[in-house]
DNA sequence: CCGGGTGATGTTTACGTAAACATCGCGGTG
DNA sequence: CACCGCGATGTTTACGTAAACATCACCCGG
């Protein structure tokens, strides 16, 4: 910066102030400073910026995997709209979803140059590691019931499993099977929640839970089971992936879908679309959750409050070919 | 820091060895600052260190989208791998793959807090941005042909290809059909490349190409085509959505999968093992891609030397339902 | 018993930037 | 015509850390 100063005649606050758009310089100036910074290649140092301003303009993003679809999708929304706002993006791996890892992360977190944290993660990993989180660190956190401490944005997983169960019963389906995630998914637990309630408040028998893991494969095996249920004609999957698993099983069992068996998911990955035959499912707006993860951050860093409260983002049902009539 | 070394009675130095963990501090004096920093809730301040080390201990990752399985495996191997060696990541989405979207991620470059960056991107378009990349960034590159200018790391796409192809000619099936990916990727065009090699060297007929865009539904379009070839027994597709896509499409026309047509994709997504019927694809290793681009970097930053040449991660086939000998 | 060495700790300084305050010159007003 | 005020620019300083150098106490061998 004393160099580009030097070869621009001005003092390095002048330099500065171009650097950073103040107003209150001159236009003849500020040219010449521009010329002197591109002709010596000048970049502003970050770390100084960072140190002297007291703020990093990084937010970290706190997940287990990149690998689901929803996660991956979330980031990718958090990373462009941070970007929109001058903020970059600081990914926080945790190895393996263990309290450990978890105190992990949050551990390093301290020393992490980041502003505020998304946290994309089960609450009750979350509740392991709140002794561990560095004070003044802005926290926003994703598919959590934690709403009475944090701000929370979710996807409205209540009323998108309602829409699926309601879809099969007016098709006039009796009842409905469910294969439903991982025990600590907090997400799929109230995707069973709410399948449970449309059940119980429609008066309906309630079949027994199959559970999965959210792969395919787990999927297939929950299918198996459900083929071998002579009045099972509804199915609903709590995600795309185990809905695929659960169309092989069934093909290869001899039951049709949607004639015999009708199907619906949750997510609606692209890949939905072309699956055998096309599956009806719960879309989530992945896009909309990360801007509004950005947005509730970016709030709590300019105003110094947090306001605990979920924010939920509606679903739709998109109705495709894995839905029919009972037979 | 200062109050930290005033409450344990020592100098800030000696707080700054205890915190870098450096030695010559004796045990009992060690043991009072570490008292002193949890009483305090001292955190080092990273913007300090950064200015003061002269590095970020940051990797940037510069990319298009994570929507694509091949990406966000990729940085997620990354981001392990980098934590392992106490490095972050930085995710520097660029907003649209064109030449000002990519100049404007290079230009924000030089003021990110970053040591090196890791480039996921097609060559062509780095090619644009080469003039502004900030002299002293230390770069890997995925996926591309830059291998005469930069370290590139890659999936062996090409052997990958053949053993597909291969597989197909070895069941007897006297030529292989080949749905493409889009025009300005390099992947798909060594796919292509490796496809047609194979083809010519075995003299046999060289069906036209089809053209997708990755999507499921860019090979369903595909596979409509391909169905209404009576003489196509064998399609390679170049990767897995798009073999989806393409089992949906034979499937409505009639075709019966392997019976009638084999099909083989490429990346063995963790759902195609649960496709109709289970998917014979290639297996890509995006974890080792991501350890090899970390420790290629890491090199490059701890040596302070670019060695230009390509690292290619091997890639196998995985024989499942979807391939059998010709009808 | 003394000098040299060694290991533990303290002091000084600089990293690059930007806020706060200081200065300078010019135009307008009483 | 002198002074006020304001806009443009310069000077000083501090952000938190760690390298380089300085100091000090103690131990060992001659």
């Amino acid at each position: 910066m004393a160099d580009v100063a030097r070869l621009a005649g001005v003092s390095s606050q002048t330099v500065s102030r171009v650097s950073t758009g103040h107003p209150g310089v001159v236009e003849a100036t500020r040219r010449q400073v521009l010329d002197a910074m591109q002709q010596l290649g000048y970049r502003p140092n970050s770390a100084a910026r960072a140190l002297k301003r007291g703020e990093f303009r990084t937010i970290g993003v706190i997940l287990f995997t990149l690998a689901t679809t929803g996660n991956s999708r979330t980031v990718e929304a958090i990373a462009a709209h941070a970007a929109q706002e001058g903020y970059a993006i600081t990914l926080i791996p945790v190895a393996v979803p263990t309290q450990d890892g978890v105190l992990g992360a949050f551990t390093r977190l301290g020393e992490l140059a980041v502003d505020g944290v998304i946290v994309i993660m089960e609450v009750h990993l979350l509740d392991v590691a709140h002794p561990t989180l560095p004070p003044g660190v802005r926290v926003v956190v994703v598919d959590s019931d934690a709403g009475d401490r944090y701000p929370v944005v979710d996807t409205d997983q209540a009323d998108g499993a309602r829409q699926a169960v309601r879809h099969l019963l007016d098709l006039g389906h009796r009842t409905v099977w469910h294969v439903t995630g991982p025990a600590e998914s907090f997400a799929a637990e109230r995707r069973a929640l709410a399948w449970r309630t449309v059940l119980t408040e429609a008066a309906r028998p309630l079949p027994p839970v199959e559970r999965g893991d959210w792969s395919a494969l787990s999927g297939y095996r929950a299918g198996l089971r459900l083929a071998a249920e002579p009045d099972c004609t509804a199915v609903f999957a709590a995600n795309d992936q185990m809905a695929l698993g659960v169309l092989r099983a069934l093909h290869e069992q001899g039951r049709r879908v949607p004639h015999d068996v009708s199907v619906v998911g949750f997510d609606d990955l692209p890949d939905a679309a072309s699956y055998l035959p096309p599956l009806t499912t719960v879309h989530q707006d992945f896009a909309e959750v990360g801007r509004r993860c950005v947005q509730g951050l970016l709030a709590q860093i300019r105003n110094t409050r947090a306001e605990p409260g979920t924010v939920l983002v509606p679903t739709r049902l998109i109705t495709r070919a894995s839905t029919a009539p009972p037979p």
